[in-house]
DNA sequence: CCAAAAGTGTTGCGATTACACCCATGT
DNA sequence: ACATGGGTGTAATCGCAACACTTTTGG
């Protein structure tokens, strides 16, 4: 058996492949009721007119969370938004242009504080995640991925803030873990839950968008669920 | 704002960068009530003598999967082993070698069915996790970070298996569990959870190794499991 | 006979579920 | 006054942690 392959003596950096690397982003947003995602018509050949993630290459120079979060910058104008990987792509054939790895990353983003590029390179849309068009190469793939990886990770993770504005109202809430799970919880026993971790802050306010009575707004209030946690208590979303 | 580097009209597959691509594996067994990982010394400059993962570039013409699967092969001789990407390493800076961005995997094996391999190119050791030496590079950083998913991972999947032989009794489970999340779980509770789940067959067997009286041999049912699974059943390991 | 590991039983508490019920208010 | 969404209360149930108890057998 020869180990020619693996890191050691015969080894060295200018005798193997270089290869294309891509970042490509899964952007989920929430509204009305509804967790979208944003998704791009291209333009040109090959796949013109179809539809796709946004991505870029990263470049030798730029670190990768470097480049993941240009990406997101150039498209969204937003700074500082929630972005983590998702996995590798790597086939050989997943791009016929060329052998393309891609690191796939996830994004939450406030839809209200976004507005579109100005610029009108790109046609964007935002989806409901139930009436998606046909997506180029593995991006469907990709997107599914993406979704059971929320669905996982909003079950022990804040994060479900990310997508709401920094005032929110319960049902507002809840409709957007009922989206994202696809099913219903019960009302009740929703806000106990949450209200019983004792790590949402009570507004004066109320909004009456949705109702007569209106409803109390609420803010995340990071300082104490990070005290939760050094307490060593297991924090489970629904 | 120029989208100069977003796919797109100005985009191509020519005038892009290209990078090493590398697979580094976190590779763990259990032996001994011990939670182990196999290192590697380097037997050449730079980093000569240090400890590191194993580890190896992916070529142009395989796919990521076939890269890992590759490597883990030619280092333990295993086919179809348990492995997984972890995440992808891609500080510019990581190494000072070359611009190389590793996507790490982890990887779970059944110690006693492995054998180092014969050639000695390398020198590999199975260290407990708790006296593991300096490893090279952010290996260190890639090791912990396996641990973390390995603990998060074994909850809700039928892992641990993997690192036991296909007979274990159940005190050498519980043992498995201890040590991966580093402290100790009830007995009693324990092996009432795990075989409330039904999906362990009892052998006629007992293994009289650890104890006069002697423990029962089980076996893991993947299909009990995954028609569990079909029911909806919510699976929660410790 | 007794130490030591394997295996079983019991009890109480806290979280979750599935509801039913009140509240406020614009039309 | 009533429909509608907001907000609260409660009883039954389930799961789990803690811990005590029994069984087996080699030395």
């Amino acid at each position: 058996m020869s180990n020619k392959n693996i890191y050691g003596p015969q080894s060295s950096y200018t005798d193997v492949d270089k290869i294309l690397v891509a970042i490509d982003c899964i952007i989920f947003g929430f509204q009305d009721g509804n967790l979208k995602i944003l998704l791009f018509k291209r333009k040109v050949a090959p796949f013109e007119k179809e539809w796709s993630l946004i991505g870029s290459f990263v470049k030798v120079s730029e670190n990768i969370k470097e480049a993941s979060n240009r990406i997101l910058e150039e498209i969204t104008g937003l700074k500082g938004v929630y972005l983590k990987e998702l996995r590798s792509y790597g086939n050989v054939s997943r791009d016929p242009g060329a052998r393309v790895i891609s690191i796939a990353h996830y994004a939450l983003i406030k839809i209200d504080q976004f507005q579109l590029s100005t610029s009108d390179e790109f046609e964007s849309q935002w989806f409901n995640m139930s009436d998606m068009p046909i997506l180029i190469l593995d991006h469907k793939k990709m997107v599914d991925d993406a979704l059971n990886k929320l669905r996982q990770k909003i079950k022990t993770q804040p994060i479900g803030f990310e997508l709401l504005n920094e005032k929110f109202t319960l049902t507002e809430l809840k409709a957007l873990y009922d989206s994202i799970y696809g099913y219903t919880l019960d009302r009740g026993n929703f806000r106990k839950k949450i209200l019983g971790m004792k790590i949402l802050d009570k507004m004066e306010e109320k909004d009456k968008a949705n109702s007569k009575k209106g409803a109390f707004l609420y803010k995340f209030n990071e300082q104490k669920y990070k005290a939760l946690l050094e307490d060593g208590a297991k924090v489970d979303f629904f």
